[in-house]
This record gives structure tokens, sequence and C-alpha cells, in this order.
DNA sequence: AGAATATATTAACGGCGTTAACAAAAAATT
DNA sequence: AATTTTTTGTTAACGCCGTTAATATATTCT
């Protein structure tokens, strides 16, 4: 009925408010089942309130991936500071990456297995995204096992995209396949990630 | 305006007709764009006419993945009948289901990472569908290569499971990844089967 | 105080999946 | 051959959806 007597002061802290709620609604309710109606009502606004901090639904995922992209490629930064051999830096990076997976599967599915919100190669290279910046973080740690001898002569290109290949398939099965025991998903993970290191190291 | 002249005269032969409908429809248009609405103008029925031969939307996508699923558990047993050394035969099931994905990605797509249209797995186990026939021939191929001395003593589930994470993982890429360059997909599946058969052989 | 701007609302458009009510053709029964 | 029943199809409608337009009210600026 009436006009809402709280407003938002704070222009980016209820936009924040929003995306919380909207992370939130995506995950449980899958990216198929979320509504910016139910959005709205969770947040107790009106649906149409939502368009004044976002473009519209695809906008609001495209927050939630940077998000996801920037706290990602600070967790990257960090790990190599610590971690001084090139190649358990690199399985320290995967590792993260699969783990946030197991524990997070639906948000890992929200982010990489949705309609892309990055648009084509071109749009994405130029755009200076945070989902860039992870991307070449991560080439650089593969750069590094390289350079150090430490790894077959591949492309660093090439051998990312196998541990991002292995991780997503992990996800990706234990998401969709019923068959596919939890318990035997941690299993899984490891056996991979060794016969895969294993087998790019020199 | 009028009634259709021309009447369905063989039950079987019409739902097959929606099917294709359906399944160029479900691929071109992708899950979340596809429509009742859409597909009845296709097949120039009404939309609801195809409730008459299929329960849902998802009823009709379930019809396509048992179409798949059939035709692919045929193929193993082809191969299997043709090859006689166990890792080979599973070699050449791993790389047709491969190819596969990245021949028809968004069919691949629509069958193995779309909601589950087999609910969990007490039910995918008595419901006796080609999906859990498919899963227990690729099997019998593993366990004939465990059986024959020539991969290591790891279950036989397990190690589906890997291969099918991976294909699973090189399609998902290969799809949602934009960076993801099509002339490196080939290197990137020879590799990863390389690798993988390698690292499980004794 | 008054004008301008930011924030929120309701109403509406055109789409969706699905069900209900109904019509007509085909098949079965008498 | 006439009539009942079943199958196959239709239109209308319900309650969702994303999004835009028009509008009202609160806040901020001058």
């Amino acid at each position: 009925m009436g006009v809402k007597e709280k407003r938002a002061k704070y222009r980016e802290e209820f936009r924040q408010e929003i995306l919380d709620a909207a992370r939130e609604l995506f995950i449980t309710e899958g990216y198929e089942n979320f509504s910016m109606r139910k959005l709205a009502e969770k947040i107790d606004y009106s649906a149409t309130t939502i368009y004044l901090y976002f473009k519209n639904r695809d906008d609001l995922l495209f927050a939630i991936c940077e998000e996801f992209f920037g706290n990602f490629s600070t967790r990257l930064n960090q790990i190599r500071l610590v971690s001084r051999d090139p190649v358990e830096t690199l399985r320290q990076a995967f590792l993260y990456l699969m783990n946030f997976g197991l524990k997070n599967p639906y948000q890992y599915k929200l982010i990489f297995f949705t309609k892309s919100v990055y648009g084509s190669r071109e749009e994405l290279v130029k755009k200076e995204s945070m989902a860039r910046t992870t991307y070449l973080v991560f080439k650089e740690i593969v750069q590094d096992c390289i350079d150090a001898g430490q790894m077959r002569q591949t492309e660093a290109d090439v051998i990312v995209d196998i541990l991002v290949v292995a991780s997503h398939g992990l996800i990706t099965k234990n998401i969709y396949c019923a068959n596919f025991l939890k318990e035997r998903s941690g299993t899984v993970a490891r056996t991979l990630v060794d016969v895969l290191l294993r087998g790019l190291q020199k």
C-alpha cells in the first residue's frame, strides 16, 4: 500500500543487499526457477525497484560472477605468495577450484554452467573483467611451472584448459548424475589430480 | 479456425514426429528458450495437442534422453563385438562419447546437463531406463579390462566415473567458455584420453 | 521554498506451462 | 445403418514470468 518509510540511504549498500539475496535465491532455486518477483518478495520491495540497481536478470548474474572471480583471483595470488614450489602452487590452485565446486556445487554451476554472461571471446578480452584476470593469473602459475623446467613443454593455455576441464567435469557429474555417490567424489577428485599432475610433469 | 482435416492415423508415428521436432527445437533454442508453443507452431498443431502424446515438457525431454541412450548402448555393444582387446574397446567407447559431445555439444548438454529427468539414484535403478542400461554396459567394458589384468585394481564404478567426468568436462568447457578455442578442443581431447588411459593401466 | 533528482510504486504487455471445457472425427457397438 | 464411445483436436483461461511505462513520493540541490 504505502511507500517504504525506510529508504536506501547508501546506494551501494542496498545494491549489495539485493545481490546477496539474489545469490542465495539463484543457488537455492537454480537459474531456471529464479525469478525477479521472488527476489523482490525476499527483499520486501517491488519487482521494479530491482531494475533501478540492475539492468536486468542477467546483469544480476554478471555481478555475482564478477564477485566470485574477484575473490578467486585474490585467493590465487595469496597461494602464490605462500608456496614456493611452482607445481605445488598449481596443485593448490587447482584443488581450491575443485573444492569450492564440491562444497558449493550450485554456485559453481551458476557461475560456470549458465548462459555465458561474458559474451564472445573478443568481448571477454576487451571488457577487462575479473573473469579474465583470474584466467590470466591461473595461466601465469602454469607458466611458472614450465619456466622452472618442472613441466613438459606444452602451451600454458592447453594445460589450464585440461585442469579446468577436469574440475568442470567433476562438478557437473556431481550435480547432474544421481548415481554419482557423494562419498566417492572425494576419491575421484584425488585420483584426478594425481593422474593429471603426474601426466603433465616432465 | 477449422479443425485439422488430416488426422494422425498412427499414434506412434505422430508421436515420433513431435519428438523429432522437439529435439530440433531443444537443440537450436536451448533448454531455456524451448517452449511448448513454439513446438506447436513448428508442427502446425495447437499447443495442447502435444499434451495428448506427452505428459509435459519434461516428458518430452525424457523421451529424447531415452532415445539417445538406446542408440548409445547399441553402439557400445557393437564396439564390443568388433574389438577384441579390452582396453582398446574402452578407448573406442570413451572416444565415441567424447566425439559425440564435440560434434553435438548442445544435444550432449541437453541430455547430460539439464535438470535430471531420471530422479534419484533409487528411482534410476528401479525404473529400468536406457540410461541405466548404458551405464551398466560401460561398466562391463571397464570390468573386462580389469579381469584381463590390463588395468589397475580399482572399482569399475570409479573408473567409469573418471572417464565420464573427463568427457563431461570437455564438453561443458567447450560449450560455456568463450575463450576455449574450438581448434584446441581436439588437442585437449587427445591429451586427456592418453593421460587417463595410461594412468589407469597397470 | 521551490525545482530537480532519486527512489519507489502500480498497471500493463506479451510471453510462458498447463488445465478445463468443449467440438468433431473415428471406431466400436448395437 | 444408427448410435454410443473413444480418440484427437480445438479455444479459453489461470497464474506465473521478465520487463517497460506511467506515476507518485521522498530526498537533495539551489
